[in-house]
RNA sequence: GACCCCGUAGUUCAAUGGAUAGAACAAUAGCCUUCUAAGCUGUGGAUCUAGGUUCGAUUCCUAGCGGGGUCACCA
């Protein structure tokens, strides 16, 4: 609720006590536009909540005069629900918009505070795909929610290029592919080339051996494998440098395990002279977490070689080296639930005093079931961007072709013909906001299932839905400018349900990124985008901005449009999501 | 076997313990000589089962059924 209207009801109902955050929305507008539930009274004062919300609103209407804001209270049933003067929630809306702009909707609740968070942590020699670009859209959004909430946001990663999965990927590209020239995409090469090893390695136990050599000669700096190591490493630090940077990614550093693991190793023996680890079955290190409920943790492989707790423990160092924050978050899939528990109890024991919070996403699966690089059933973030591209570059150009608009019959004008750089660089950003609000419009925890349909989806709950919106409100301003329509200055002729609906909605801004963020999860906003610009297009359906009864009204629904633009480009910068002057 | 997550229209998803369980897609019937029809308006259609907690349960508790995940040499 916008923080004017939210003074002035709270001012209302200072008898009681009430938090503007107890409020709700009706379910439907003839009901009110927002509404007090009484069951709180009730208890309190032993009388039933129906009565007393009969007793609050006829009370309420006796002191309504001195409000501008509020027309009415009416008990329906147990909620005594407000009907809200439009004209005057309208001008308060849109001049905050106006005076705040792109600030509009920010919070204040990280001043002073430090957050890192790390994401997508995924691992060289391996498959970029749609389940890490699942952690991306959620950890960029994450980093802009913190931001807007006044924190200081460090977006870091931690690249995983030296566990197994590096070793049998250097082993299988030995083995099977040493005459081959790579091709272009060298780092889809390498996934390639690991899900080759990986499924020869389950089919034939036997030559693990050889796979564990390479991993002993990897922790030894072996000139036999380092410079391979060290070349295929770089392809595919190079390809996600370009994911990256195409998704708006910006990490302000990056660690490496390849640099800390022999720190671990140190971080082991430390740990077994303070007595937390210990010597475990067949000579592996390991902590018993069995009092906490964690297991038993695995520090190091009864061989000597490292594993992931190796590294991770003295990232945490690193990581606080560098960057003295109050809270550390780190993005991951939920299946590292478990693992994360031991990981944090274990850096409490070793005495680690700040937050650390584990952030996980559900699982990306497929219609046909989950993603398996062993039957080939993995959908590639690059694979999926160029399919989408297609389909947005073949619709825009089809829109923006000569003839379109020519209805057989009829004389319309047609729009004018597109140049291809044009439509390329529409469909791009098409692309981008289809695959990012898809990607963002469940809650973040739950496992999703992953519809190629349903990702290159122009209509309905989706990305080009809500740049549509922008598209038709940037045509709307165009158009005025023609007519010689201003933005308007007096705005007490908005008076409709539909511009009232839109002022509401614009002024929950605030407290939908608080929810956002204080669940962890994007989708709030991404459902919240699709309301405004449902309403926006009701609104828009049922009213004419430029040819509205007066020119001071066209310049006031202009004005509201415009605000109902800022507002939209705000969240969906959240999601990064980027907007089209055209479409 | 133990622990964690999940079960809502045909499908994919919403709903701080509150009002008549919302959307989107699909199905179906309409709306372009008027600001971009990638839009708008209708119609039909759902809380896994059995108990319990209470003024009120999709939500909390118990049991069962069904799906997914994790549980020391995997990442």
């Amino acid at each position: 609720m916008l923080r004017e209207v939210q003074a002035e009801i709270e001012g209302l109902l200072a008898a009681y006590n009430v938090k503007a955050s107890e409020m709700s929305i009706p379910p439907k507008p003839e009901m009110g536009d927002l509404a007090f539930p009484c069951f709180t009274i009730s208890k309190s004062s032993g009388k039933k909540p129906n009565e007393v919300a009969t007793d609050i609103a006829g009370e309420l209407n006796r002191k309504l005069g001195a409000s501008s804001v509020v027309l009415k209270a009416q008990a329906f049933g147990p909620y005594v629900n407000f009907f809200l003067n439009s004209a005057a929630i309208a001008e308060l809306t849109v001049r905050s918009v106006q005076k705040e702009r792109n600030l509009f909707g920010d919070g204040e609740a990280g001043k002073g505070k430090k957050v890192m968070i790390e994401y997508p942590s995924n691992n060289t020699h391996k498959e970029f795909h749609i389940g890490h670009f699942r952690n991306v859209c959620i950890g960029n959004a994450l980093v802009r929610l913190y931001a807007r909430e006044g924190y200081e946001v460090y977006p870091v990663n931690y690249l995983n290029d030296f566990g197994a999965h590096v070793a049998k990927c250097l082993w299988g590209l030995k083995k099977f592919h040493a005459d081959e020239k790579a091709p272009e995409n060298k780092q889809k090469w390498l996934g390639e080339i690991y899900a080759e090893a990986s499924m020869y390695l389950k089919n034939n136990p036997d030559a693990g051996e050889e796979v564990a050599a390479i991993s002993k000669q990897l922790e030894a700096k072996d000139k036999k494998i380092w410079p391979l190591f060290m070349k295929t490493r770089e392809w595919s630090i190079e390809k996600f440098d370009e994911i990256f940077a195409e998704l708006n990614v910006n990490h302000v550093a990056v660690f490496y395990e390849k640099d800390i693991k022999a720190k671990g190793q140190k971080i082991v023996d430390e740990l077994l002279r303070r007595g937390i680890a210990k010597v475990g079955e067949g000579g592996a290190i390991i902590v018993d977490l069995s009092e906490y409920k964690f297991d038993i943790a695995l520090l190091r492989k009864s061989n000597g070689v490292g594993l992931y707790l190796t590294a991770d423990l003295p990232l945490a160092e690193e990581k606080f080296k560098k960057f003295n924050v109050d809270e550390s978050i780190v993005i991951t899939g939920q299946e590292q639930t478990f693992y994360f528990k031991q990981l944090y109890k274990i850096l409490e024991l070793m005495g680690e005093k700040r937050k650390l919070t584990h952030i996980s996403y559900g699982l990306v699966n497929l219609p046909e079931g989950k993603m398996s690089s062993r039957s080939g059933n993995v959908i590639l973030y690059e694979d999926l961007r160029d399919q989408v591209f297609e389909k947005m570059y073949e619709e825009t150009k089809a829109r923006h072709s000569a003839g379109r608009f020519v209805i057989p019959g009829q004389d319309r004008e047609s729009t004018p013909v597109w140049l291809d750089k044009k439509i390329v660089d529409t469909a791009r950003k098409l692309t981008q906001a289809a695959l990012k609000f898809d990607m963002q419009k469940h809650e973040s925890g739950k496992n999703i299932v992953f519809d190629i349909r349903e990702a290159t989806s122009v209509e309905g709950f989706s990305g080009p839905y809500l740049l549509y919106v922008v598209a038709r409100i940037n045509s709307l301003t165009a158009k005025a400018k023609k007519e010689k329509i201003t933005v308007g200055k007096n705005l007490s002729c908005l008076t409709s349900e539909e511009e009232k609906r839109l002022a509401l909605m614009m002024g929950e801004s605030e407290t939908v990124i608080a929810k956002a963020l204080a669940q962890y999860n994007p989708s709030v906003i991404a459902r919240y985008c699709f309301e405004l610009a449902q309403a926006f297009n009701d609104f828009y359906s049922k009213h004419s901005v430029l040819n509205a009864e007066t020119k001071e009204l066209a310049g006031a629904r202009l004005a509201l449009s415009l605000a109902v633009k800022q507002v939209l480009e705000n969240m969906l910068a959240i999601l990064t999501i980027e907007t089209v002057e055209e479409m």
